[in-house]
DNA sequence: GAGTGGTCTAGACCACGCG
DNA sequence: GCGTGGTCTAGACCACTCA
């Protein structure tokens, strides 16, 4: 089938302009529609055999294009019933980015924190805050600061800066009571959903602040976890830096 | 096509016996090959359309075979060229398992690094080396120390052991002068291809030796990074403790 | 130009979930 | 029993590599 889909002609370009794939030019659209959130966090998104009808390209290539945002986490298939948004308040793939785990335990999450709230507030973003939300240095951002306790041990102390903009009206409230992760409230109550993050860690000591919050010696050495979580197109929408206690945590990673 | 692949019936199986997919037994077909280094790492594995005829299936589905084993990072497919058992000499996937990064820099690897080999000898495995490779306590296993110095800063110091089995032979010189990967030579002069691994990690404090053979005070803060490194079928065959400074490198993980 | 992987199609049938 | 995703096939054509 000599099909059409809007944006790229597809065929008898000049100038050879890369050439795109047509399931990867579905694989756009569907993107697209997810962005401007058609379809919302846990909801079916269209049978395969709809989007091909509707894009007027068989099966298959719907399929593949699917297959590929099921890779990133984007969607999840579920055989039987559909292909759902992802979202962060599934079960099976709440906390994925929380990579602490205790070390004891056959595996399994560090899961719902005892949250505690120190601060919350609106302020104007730090030369280095706005660089990593790419933000202007007068833009408004939320600033909150908060710990986390596993059974009843501070674990974790975590600076979270969120762009002003799309988190007007964030409290405190939420962010301590949420029950689900966090990334979950983002969703539910700002339309944000994140996609993928990026961790930079490093070891350090803890100022004489931060270990009175965690409970522990000036000489403790701490995991810093900075992170920047993005949006769908690579928004960053989210800078987060994490100071985590290891002495009966670790910071699990797989290489592949 | 009601094909025959050796071992599973496929159709007519009285017990539903958990159904297995034509892809994934061809799949585990392939891998055996690889298991048993039928092609070696670097070398084409027979074409697509040829390992279709030899196993009597459509090409369709050796595709999606050796597209789960590429997405492993088992096999690389080059268009045109053919498809290569991966190694760690690529240039593009040199260090793949080596998360840390210098702090400035755009992106790019720390790269081949200076190593100096501090001891490289057979010992029986301890209780927790045994358990970590699945080994008996009283098996041999080569123990090696090192520290890896980037623009003659020192910045990793760490121990390896290997199973003595497989690693027969292995010398202080070969840790130290192989030019490339130290699990490219491990490819190559031993036959062990590591698939993937598990790291776990944490923030330490050096001991007086380390902090010597780091150069570093006593006082400073260290990344401990716990690996074990599998290769084909889960079977672990290198645990790697290594201490990471982080004054001007950071440990990158992308979370997805 | 021959060979390899990559894309696309159309159609058949299977496994699963649910009413 | 129907609709969904999952598997499998066969065949056509495209893009890339190399001799």
């Amino acid at each position: 089938m000599s099909s059409s889909v809007a944006p790229i002609p597809d065929e008898q370009n000049g100038a050879t302009p890369a050439f795109s794939p047509l399931y990867q030019q579905i694989k756009g659209l569907i993107l697209q529609s997810l962005q401007q959130g058609q379809w919302k966090p846990g909801e079916v998104i269209p049978s395969e055999t709809e989007l091909a009808a509707r894009f007027r390209v068989s099966q298959g290539t719907v399929r593949k294009a699917i297959d590929e945002l099921a890779a990133e986490n984007l969607v999840m298939r579920r055989q039987g019933k559909g292909t759902f948004v992802a979202t962060h308040a599934t079960p099976q793939v709440q906390y994925r980015f929380l990579k602490l785990l205790p070390d004891t335990g056959n595996d399994r999450i560090a899961g719902p924190a005892q949250r505690r709230v120190i601060e919350c507030r609106r302020v104007r973003a730090s030369a280095d805050v706005a660089r990593a939300l790419a933000l202007r240095s007068t833009d408004a951002v939320v600033q909150a600061r908060r710990i986390l306790s596993f059974a009843g041990v501070p674990t974790i102390l975590e600076d979270i800066w969120l762009p002003g903009q799309a988190f007007k009206g964030l409290s405190a409230e939420q962010l301590a009571n949420y029950p689900g992760p966090t990334y979950a409230m983002f969703e539910l109550d700002f339309g944000v959903r994140m996609v993928r993050a990026e961790e930079k860690i490093r070891a350090v000591l803890p100022d004489a602040q931060q270990a009175q919050w965690l409970q522990i010696g000036a000489g403790t050495p701490l995991l810093s976890v900075e992170r920047i979580a993005y949006t769908y197109n690579d928004m960053p929408m989210e800078l987060r830096r994490g100071l985590y206690r290891t002495e009966n945590h670790h910071y699990r990673n797989a290489l592949n």
